[in-house]
DNA sequence: GACACGTGGAT
DNA sequence: TATCCAAGTGT
């Protein structure tokens, strides 16, 4: 940082700080009471996933499993079944994965620097440094989507940021960061919520905005994204109908015969055992027969179901 | 770097 | 109804 924009610096940050004191959710892992096990779920759990769907989920684990030795103590299906249906199961297996690792590898104890973080199942450059900064205090670059977003508009006077992460982005963030050490984290947290609660992606309310006077896309008369987000395909995709398997595994009991996925339940002359209404969302997809195959082999390369007793089921 | 990977609320 | 998009990661 030169010295010459340090000052104008200073203010964005104040003023991010100070709207942060008045305006931060209460969300129970910012908890000073909440521990690192606790920020780490909640940041895997977030990834990609709205807070309002998180909170019940979070909780049950919380409850569940207290420490992540409880979490490595059970089977990984348990995690999965536990995941409910937050989306995205293999951060359950994943996360479970993390917290083996953390037993056998860290002494039971949550790793409390980026390298080590790092290095554990499901945790990327992002959640690496966000349970480095919030539950551990650290000076960490965090660059979410909310982030981004926040210095493409404040900063850089686009609507949105590049598709992808960019190292320009890394540097940016970089230089807005705070030196100190307890600023820095309240400088991430800040500018996070405020990309979730103001500076959102549609509609934002730049009029409850507590930086819209140094912002450069509002400066810029607020020009349009210079291209268009391409959405994420569902019906009729591979994901759709492992998700319809999924949810199926999720409410079995036991193994559920291969047969059951591939044809009516009433065709089979049985009732499931409590699967009915997933098996009948899987079959009203009405999927080809290699697509189901391929759905639920892909399952089982994941690590997301097991075959036993010639049935499919969560890894037990 | 492009793609696959779940889910459901909001517009 | 169709599309967008939400605290990303792994291949």
């Amino acid at each position: 940082m030169t010295p010459k924009n340090t000052g104008h610096l200073w203010l964005l940050h104040e003023a991010l700080d100070q709207w942060f004191d008045a305006n931060a959710r209460d969300l129970p892992w910012r908890e000073p009471d909440c521990s690192p096990w606790g920020i780490l779920v909640s940041e895997v759990m977030l990834q990609q996933t709205p807070v309002v769907r998180v909170l019940p989920v979070w909780r049950d684990w919380m409850e569940r499993w207290p420490t992540p030795a409880d979490l490595a103590g059970h089977p990984s299906g348990d995690a999965v079944r536990h995941w409910g249906r937050l989306g995205y199961p293999r951060r359950a297996l994943r996360l479970h994965a993390a917290a083996v690792a953390i037993r056998d590898q860290h002494k039971g104890a949550v790793p409390d620097n980026y390298a080590e973080l790092l290095g554990l199942p499901g945790v990327g450059s992002y959640t690496a440094a966000a349970v480095a900064a919030f539950a551990f205090g650290r000076r960490e670059t965090v660059v979410d989507t909310n982030i981004r977003r926040v210095h493409a508009r404040l900063i850089s006077g686009q609507a949105l940021p590049a598709p992808a992460l960019t190292a320009a982005e890394m540097r940016l963030a970089e230089a807005l960061l705070p030196e100190d050490r307890g600023l820095s984290v309240r400088w991430n947290a800040s500018a996070m919520e405020l990309g979730a609660m103001v500076c959102t992606a549609r509609n934002p309310k730049c009029v409850d905005c507590p930086v819209r006077a140094g912002c450069a896309w509002l400066a810029a008369g607020e020009p349009p994204p210079s291209y268009t987000p391409k959405g994420q395909a569902w019906h009729g995709t591979d994901r759709q109908v492992r998700g319809a398997v999924m949810a199926v595994l999720r409410e079995a009991a036991g193994p559920v015969p291969r047969e059951m996925f591939e044809q009516a339940p009433a065709d089979l002359g049985f009732a499931p055992s409590g699967v009915g209404v997933p098996l009948a969302a899987l079959h009203r997809l009405n999927s080809a027969p290699e697509q189901l195959e391929r759905a639920l082999d892909g399952l089982l390369k994941d690590g997301l179901a097991e075959m036993h007793d010639g049935g499919l089921r969560l890894p037990a």
